[in-house]
DNA sequence: CCATGTGTTGACGTTTACGTTATGCTTAGT
DNA sequence: ACTAAGCATAACGTAAACGTCAACACATGG
């Protein structure tokens, strides 16, 4: 229902440099990820130009996430992103219902994308548990600390007869 | 209060081959980080082997944790890890008040850990919230690839006359 | 039309964080 | 006492993820 026309489907092409500057990653990085098969531009002009579209700046940015966010390797990247060629193939169905893949290969294809999803979000998961809970240490090291401080102050304060506000300085 | 005498300070003093069972990191690692200066064994032989005590211990385990969990350096790890001799030194001063610092030295470390500590906390803080978005984000994509999967059931069940549970298997 | 910027494909260099011998000494079990 | 493990130092090797030229091709604004 309400299906827009959105003039002709707009094809709005950076050029490698530009992709560059808009997600913070070198052009030497592109062209490395795109020699490891992570990023092919889905453009080329026809002098033999790189021209990336709006889903290609995504996954720079998806790809971007899992090496910092969870420390993939880029082979490990490359592992999560290979099904989730799903997660593309799928928008571009919800939005366009043009393409013609048979159900059951489309139902495949969605089935293979949901579990490499839930797969990724259990490692999420995982790694916020871990996090978390170096998080809660290092908060209770937090507290002691202070405790720790409080007490020295306390000790200075009714300890010995020196008690003015200066501790002694020494060499 | 309380104070306890535990028999004479018991040593307890590891080689580097145990340490590497007991911590999961090989020797070669150990000696590198000796190398950069992350991990100084408290002891040595006197032929010359490295022999280490708890607290040598438990850095190793943080060493590996603020690598793997916050995807750091080793060179900031060791900037964090600067600091937070401190921490050491601290739980030496709360369970043997014996060490001669003067107070206000100890003073001045414990506020240095304290600041080191809580810059410590609120990166891990940042990275927890970035992952966590990150999650939520995934979250919301499981939900659309279920939704479209429904979708595409309710399709054939309405649709074609094929309406059988089995999808047609395809070599 | 020409200068300048941006692109392309090599190819070699670099950094980090170790792995892997090699060689010799030490310690430990029998 | 002797042999096998384990440790020490030293040096070279390596894999990942790019950085950094070099040499040449477009293309684009004045």
């Amino acid at each position: 229902m309400t299906s827009k026309r959105p003039a002709e489907t707009e094809p709005v092409l950076w050029r490698i440099g530009e992709v560059a500057k808009l997600t913070g990653v070198t052009t030497r990085t592109l062209r490395y990820w795109e020699e490891l098969g992570l990023l092919r531009p889905s453009n080329h002009s026809q002098s033999g130009e790189r021209l990336y579209v709006a889903t290609d700046l995504s996954r720079v940015t998806r790809i971007r996430k899992l090496q910092d966010l969870l420390g993939l390797s880029l082979a490990e990247v490359q592992a999560v992103l290979a099904t989730e060629a799903v997660d593309v193939l799928d928008r571009v169905h919800s939005e366009i219902d043009a393409v013609d893949l048979p159900p059951s290969r489309r139902k495949e294809l969605l089935d293979d994308g949901i579990v490499a999803n839930d797969e990724l979000l259990a490692r999420l998961d995982d790694t916020l548990s871990r996090i978390q809970a170096f998080r809660d240490e290092r908060a209770a090291i937090a507290v002691r600390l202070r405790e720790s401080r409080a007490q020295l102050d306390e000790d200075a304060g009714a300890g010995t007869g020196v008690g003015n506000g200066r501790p002694v300085a020494r060499a």
